[in-house]
DNA sequence: ATAATATACTCGCGATACGAGGATAATAAT
DNA sequence: ATTATTATCCTCGTATCGCGAGTATATTAT
């Protein structure tokens, strides 16, 4: 009991939680490394992993020999039983979920088809994948965190065209009363992962945006989502660049969403609107390097997505733009149009050095991964290691 | 020596940081205030304050008697020998300087029309100014803050049409080496103190327009705008809300800038591109009631506002809409349009409630706020205090 | 081996904040 | 007026945190 508060009260300050951060976001740091960085004198590094030990958030590992000199710092490595963040990934047709551990190394996945879209179905079973999770990692378990194809205010989904769900509530997934429950965009987290840990990196302001059946992302700037007050922010591809004549399914006209994707390419080529307008999206760019009509219609997107993309640069300023999902694969099909279209539109000082428009490093994980992030940053708080402390056995 | 050491240090912690900051932002706040608000024990905030006082950045003033019972609890007000901020506003046509102490009070003002636009003498005479407050307030100044009608990046103001300057840099304000020297453009300082001080002060995520030549705002998140990288976000007049068919003074082609204002009034009344476009959009405003041709202008224009702000609602997800300059005037003069097709540009699920459009509260003064706020952000940091207790007398 | 280098551990100290107990200044009740 | 109630402030002992100086350790270079 004692201990306990003591134990509970050890972690309330800076240093301990700067180093677990530290650690989680570059998962090969030595102990010499954190020093550096965190500007903490070496004592304190004593102290703060030996705490930390004791803990079971940290474990030491010796590190390959580095071949340089002096006494080899050891390596801040997750404790085999510290916590973990299971990460869930609903999209249209499939769901994912991962286990990961402090720095992102995943333990365990697993994924599936939705049986039905209904969803009560679909976090029925979800919720026995997570809590099956939650029974096998006893304690361990400090954050569930969902990434969903839709929009989503707080922990509710508000709309998901591709599921056909409406204001549905997502509380379910939360195991434990108490455990935090994070609810996310899906292309915002993957935007998040790619700031953090894709190509983004190394930048301290990114638009992330991928196109899917619209067109969705982030801005992240300092590693942080600007996602609005209720986690509805991102949806760019709702900005009124396109042809105000058009009316979207999301009930307003003109969005940028009718400009770039399938929708758009089938209406160029005099189609009806596709049923799958992504899988329609990947035909047409497949057969644009044969089919000449067909490549007309990618690069009338490109220039489209060109355009906007040089708008949102004129409004947030980035050091970089990541691209992602079809817009990976426009870039490729189109790389003149894109580029062209992105800087005529412009404000005339960007055009010197405009911001690079790179693609995606993560791939088809950055969901999940994002999820984890968030999750840990939920968990790496004061508050959320005075829980852990406090759930840890004595 | 020992004893500036020691002061140095004293600051280092939150605590001091936190009640500094809070002080700032809430001018009435009395010690019990402070103390609920930040969770402090009794005892820390007596040790708080009284170094604080020593340090000559606050003071205590007996409180209006509130009727309450209880001890009452002393004010927290600037000390009268604390840091101030010297902000500085640079408009097209004039200037203005205020010098603030804690908590935002203007202790001193200027202002002036330019008598030539070149820079050098628009800088040199503001240099002049700005380094007799230094002189007036020995030891006492902190920071230099400078809010410009321009694009601005870094300390550089890379364009600013009504000034007529391109790559300007505004580093000559800068009147001791190592003295914090901010440049923002003024509609994100502007917006900065709106979010913080006016119209948005409850909510957490503001967005917030002026529309003067062209539309200009920014996005605060938490108190901080988001503007990029090099502080040139913000810039939504240049999003292609617009007709691809106009081309803009910026470079690019379809800004939304080109369908609110004085230029796209003059243009929807089949005249010329007006010199003084501020100018002309209030004339046709102001006769808007009687000239149904005026009236008509003007409808189009808070239709084509409110278009727009309902797209940047939808991919920032704001508490709150702030408006500011002629959308003031355009939003009295028009409110039906405006309401109606910013609701219409909403995706569904927002228009249940969307976020309202409200009117500055801080008027022709928010720049020079907002400038004061991020004067006082740079010197409130542990790093400033530093500064500020070595530079102190002992 | 011995030197050089980088890092880790030990330990004492100063800074910070907490919290319990007492003092103080206002209003409310008698 | 006097006493009670309430909210706050002050004093002081204690625990935590991180620093820094000195020492120990593990590796590479000579």
């Amino acid at each position: 009991m004692q201990t306990n508060t003591h134990q509970a009260r050890v972690l309330r300050r800076q240093g301990a939680v700067a180093v677990l951060r530290h650690v989680h976001a570059h998962p090969a740091a030595t102990r010499a490394d954190v020093i550096r960085v965190l500007g903490l004198s070496s004592g304190s590094a004593t102290d703060i992993t030996a705490r930390l030990k004791r803990l079971r958030l940290l474990d030491e590992a010796g590190s390959p020999p580095t071949g340089e000199r002096g006494r080899p710092s050891p390596m801040l490595v997750p404790h085999p039983d510290g916590p973990v963040v299971c990460a869930v990934d609903i999209s249209h047709e499939r769901w994912r979920i991962s286990v990961a551990e402090l720095g992102g190394g995943v333990v365990e996945q697993a994924s599936g088809r939705h049986a039905t879209r209904r969803p009560d179905a679909v976090l029925g079973h979800l919720r026995e994948t997570v809590n099956g999770v939650y029974q096998r990692y006893p304690g361990r378990l400090g954050a569930v965190s969902v990434a969903v194809a839709g929009t989503v205010r707080g922990t509710d989904v508000v709309q998901a065209a591709g599921l056909r769900w409406r204001n549905v509530s997502l509380e379910s997934l939360r195991i434990q009363p108490g455990m935090p429950l994070l609810v996310g965009n899906d292309a915002t987290l993957a935007g998040l992962a790619e700031a953090r840990r894709g190509a983004g990196a190394r930048a301290r302001v990114v638009l992330h945006l991928i196109v899917a059946v619209g067109v969705g992302g982030t801005l992240v700037v300092d590693g942080t989502p600007v996602d609005g007050t209720t986690g509805a922010g991102g949806e760019f591809g709702h900005l009124p660049f396109g042809d105000p004549g058009r009316s979207c399914p999301c009930g307003a006209r003109g969005c940028w969403d009718l400009e770039v994707g399938g929708r758009a390419m089938a209406r160029l080529l005099g189609e009806p609107p596709p049923r799958n307008p992504r899988t329609r999206a990947e035909q047409v760019i497949a057969t644009a390097a044969v089919d000449p009509a067909a490549r007309l219609a990618v690069q009338a997107t490109a220039r489209a997505l060109g355009r906007g993309i040089g708008g949102l640069v004129n409004a947030t300023d980035p050091d970089v733009v990541t691209l992602s999902g079809l817009a990976v694969e426009i870039m490729q099909s189109a790389p003149g149009e894109l580029e062209s279209s992105y800087r005529a539109a412009l404000m005339r000082f960007h055009r010197s050095s405009p911001p690079a428009l790179t693609t995606t490093t993560l791939g088809s994980h950055s969901q999940l991964t994002g999820a984890v992030d968030r999750g840990f940053d939920a968990v790496l708080t004061p508050d959320g290691l005075d829980a852990w402390s406090g759930r840890a056995v004595p």
